[in-house]
DNA sequence: CATGAATGAGGTTTCATTCAT
DNA sequence: TATGAATGAAACCTCATTCAT
């Protein structure tokens, strides 16, 4: 599968009925299980159609092609994660810097980890369904959310520019993502949430001038 | 194609004479020339094989199957990078800690942007093959090498522990491999070095300082 | 879809309420349409139910079958031109040869230009729907008008045979198709239909002994 | 299949080896005998490959797609009418008018006939490949034929002009067309070939006849 | 050793038709 | 009666891999 417009990515039809609705979830849902039960390369729309307990024509009615199942999957997927981000950004407001980067980051953490297994099989399918730009869009969400926290901050003279939050988010983002790739024991979980708040943290206090 | 086993990938036979050296390298260009003009997806032995101005059959007989092709190239790349980190390690011992960091992070961002496209395309065949072991083998040579500097430090009481130096490159890594995928202008990569170095320096500094 | 026995493209209730008809109509015209603006080839069920502002079962309650909707657009098609034929008879009888061919072949002209589009789509689905047969059955009805006609020339001393009269209803409907096939800028149609008057002309006069 | 431009049509590659040409020519003889054994509508690659004795695979290494296959069985079949045209066109310079027309007319009745059959097998599948473009690709060959023959008949002032011709052509080939998806018996076939020389010839003088 | 023709399983997608609501 | 969700056979086409030449 081509990387190709996001356009036809959209779903096909709105379902109305309840029984369509179910239906839709059904195939969300099995997309992930096989996903995680076969690999990506062996993720099939009739494996999936199969595993959704409804035939593939009934798939093909929701979803054009391939491709717009597996946007919508990462699609919903990201979008949890930033509203996850976006609710800690809100419950966070004119509370000093370190503690905004706290619960922002352990907020990103925890969703992430909160289905690791899910998270890492969606890394998988992301070439193939534009997921770079899913994941830019996705993270503009973020990073608004954290711009406005961080304007709110009562301890900073100049809140920190867009690049360093552009630069913070792609450190949390892509540092969370190598360390699901290169696998965590469980007993490490926690250990990582720390220093990666730590290295948030130092990052935007050597960035943002202080107020004395 | 699924992950398997590392050892299958192995090429089939050592080329000793000089025309098989030169087709063997024929068809490792081809193979990323491929990659960047018709993507992960268009990627066929057959495409390759034409582009490299050989037969598929000749082709078979030097990696036994596509897998163990890509799996070569993607391994040559990490180790250029790998390479290219162990270098500058080498050649920082002695000195500052800042000036470790700062030796290191930009050799690895110069290794990965000298060739940006290609950097980014193999993100898209890492996961058919293996890629996070790959990526995580030829991790261990860097931070092996930055271990190694970061002892000869005359300015740390006690070195970061193989946990710190993890998160460090997995920051440097995840962040750079972030920053390819969403897309930086040219005119900002410098920008991006500068603080990558900040980034993972004031890490450091403040995982060090944590143990006086 | 095989040509099978015509009897199974018979529609399937003839509607009495006036809303039936409606109903019926829609769908005839939303087949052209369809066919107009998507082809042959994308003609589906569902599509034309869309266009007609139904839904697919209702298509279904009429037509038994996508055959016998085609087949009851094309019969309908060929009616008309037979219809046009007859009248044009009808209303030539007792007249010179050559004012009966005139009018006959412009008749026949006029009700195929008069949608040409319509025309030479129908044609495409011809085949699938026993076409043949259907437009055979439909020249037993212009072929029988034009003899009945022909009969009452005042100018031939032995009315053409029945073998003529099907050799220039071929060429009629056989150039017809050829040129609508093939092409024809709207400034030649007016030329075209002289030089088929022509054609069938001196081919009749050709074929049958004048009256001294 | 849609109508579309007629450059992908090409076949894809040109057989080196003795076996592939013998292996395209199985799949070319195996596409006229599903043809006329199953019809357009059952017409499948897969089934087009069986017949030929080879995989799907091979037919796709010929041809790089359905119509490409139809394209180049219906090319072929129209080529050799044309030259069928174009030879009795040779031979019949300098000859008197009316037997330019009966040679010419013989000819082209003569090469339909000869395999009726697979004449009217391939209207079917005209429509699907572009039939009439490639129909008046073909045709203008015989009609250049033809008006070269005519220019050389030493029995007219002024040889007919273009526009005659085209209409002395459809007229051949539509009548044809129309008599051979009507049905003939065989017993007719010597009877419609006098009659279309005739009904040709007498357009021919009438048409010449004008311009004095 | 190289070649490239052949293989065929398997993937994606379409669409005529049915039937519970 | 009308609806439209569901069905699933079947079509087209790709591509990793093999092996006779």
């Amino acid at each position: 599968m081509p990387t190709s417009t996001l356009n036809s990515f959209e779903p096909r039809k709105t379902p109305v009925q309840a029984r369509a609705t179910f239906t839709v979830d059904s195939i969300s849902e099995a997309t992930i299980q096989v996903l995680l039960s076969r690999g990506a390369e062996r993720l099939t729309t009739t494996r999936v159609a199969e595993r959704a307990g409804v035939s593939v024509g009934t798939l093909y009615q929701y979803y054009p092609n391939k491709q717009s199942l597996l946007f919508a999957v990462l699609e919903n997927n990201l979008n949890q994660v930033a509203s996850a981000v976006e609710a800690a950004c809100e419950q966070t407001r004119h509370k000093p810097l370190s503690e905004m980067i706290k619960n922002v980051v352990e907020a990103f953490v925890d969703a992430k980890m909160s289905r690791a297994d899910i998270s890492l099989a969606l890394y998988q399918i992301a070439p193939d369904v534009g997921g770079p730009a899913l994941v830019k869009k996705a993270g503009q969400r973020s990073k608004k959310a954290i711009k406005a926290m961080l304007e709110t901050a009562p301890d900073t003279e100049s809140p920190p520019d867009k690049f360093a939050i552009d630069m913070m988010f792609a450190a949390m983002s892509g540092t969370m993502r190598h360390i699901l790739e290169t696998g965590v024991s469980p007993a490490m979980v926690r250990k990582f949430r720390e220093n990666l708040v730590l290295l948030c943290e130092s990052y935007m206090v050597a960035v943002t001038a202080r107020r004395p």
